[in-house]
DNA sequence: ATGCATGAGGC
DNA sequence: CCTCATGCATA
């Protein structure tokens, strides 16, 4: 198990800002450029409107899948042939400096999540501490990073910007509400289930039935965590598909 | 930092 | 019922 740090400062607690409306978006301006990569047509980076918590929201801006598959290619002339804007080490890169000058800015992570909506970018609304973490370790897809690095970039820019100014920000505060709760797999399971999914990431429902019936788990619970698994793949840290 | 969950949108 | 972006809850 690694195990990570307590150094991060306390997720401020974010409250739940009040719902907004999201006018349609359409982040597809140039979807074209970076076809560097032969095979997967690729896809304009999709956003996501906020899923309000009972209500549903009108969205659009549609993608296929598939990341950028490519063939093993000698360790020179790779750079040249892609895009900066969706070439990993570029998105790396960023990922670090974001990384650095939030830090430098006194900034946690859950504080850039809610200061998003402040952008007042259309279609933009806040994230969570957990997507501006996973976008800093990379572990969000490839297209997930596209579509959020120049947000984080305004965010960036207008934060450093309004430094030397000076400025405060009002606080909100949130009364109780339901609590979630997380399903806890034990180890013994959780290995199994690593097992079924290296023969087969993609199991039939009656086979998924049978699973979480040999586990002794939910069937929503093992379907789930097949998904889960399927999308981690995807992600690029671990993913060697680029 | 990461595990399990939700919901929109697609097929 | 899947994929994908995202988030609450928790280690």
């Amino acid at each position: 198990m690694m195990s990570m740090n307590s150094k991060q400062p306390h997720f401020a607690m974010h409250p739940t800002l009040p719902e907004h409306k999201y006018p349609s978006l359409h982040s597809s301006s140039e979807a074209i450029r970076r076809a560097c990569l032969p095979t997967p047509p690729v896809s304009a980076p999709r956003l996501r409107p906020r899923p309000a918590p009972a209500a549903a929201a009108a969205a659009a801006g549609q993608v296929a899948a598939a990341s950028a598959a490519a063939a093993v290619v000698g360790a020179a002339g790779l750079a040249s042939i892609c895009d900066s804007d969706t070439d990993p080490r570029e998105l790396e890169a960023f990922a670090e400096r974001f990384k650095q000058r939030r830090i430098k800015l006194g900034v946690t992570q859950a504080d850039v999540g809610s200061a998003l909506a402040n952008l007042k970018i259309p279609g933009v609304g806040s994230l969570s501490q957990s997507t501006i973490c996973r976008f800093e370790s990379l572990t969000l897809s490839h297209n997930n990073m596209i579509a959020l690095k120049p947000i984080l970039q305004a965010w960036l820019e207008e934060a450093e910007g309004a430094q030397r100014e000076k400025m405060n920000k009002p606080e909100l505060f949130n009364g109780g509400e339901k609590k979630r709760k997380r399903t806890s797999i034990a180890a013994p399971e959780k290995r199994s289930l690593e097992a079924y999914f290296a023969v087969q990431p993609r199991p039939s429902s009656e086979k998924i039935a049978a699973i979480a019936e040999k586990l002794d788990l939910k069937k929503n619970v093992v379907r789930v965590w097949f998904c889960n698994q399927r999308q981690k793949q995807k992600r690029m840290k671990f993913s060697a598909t680029y």
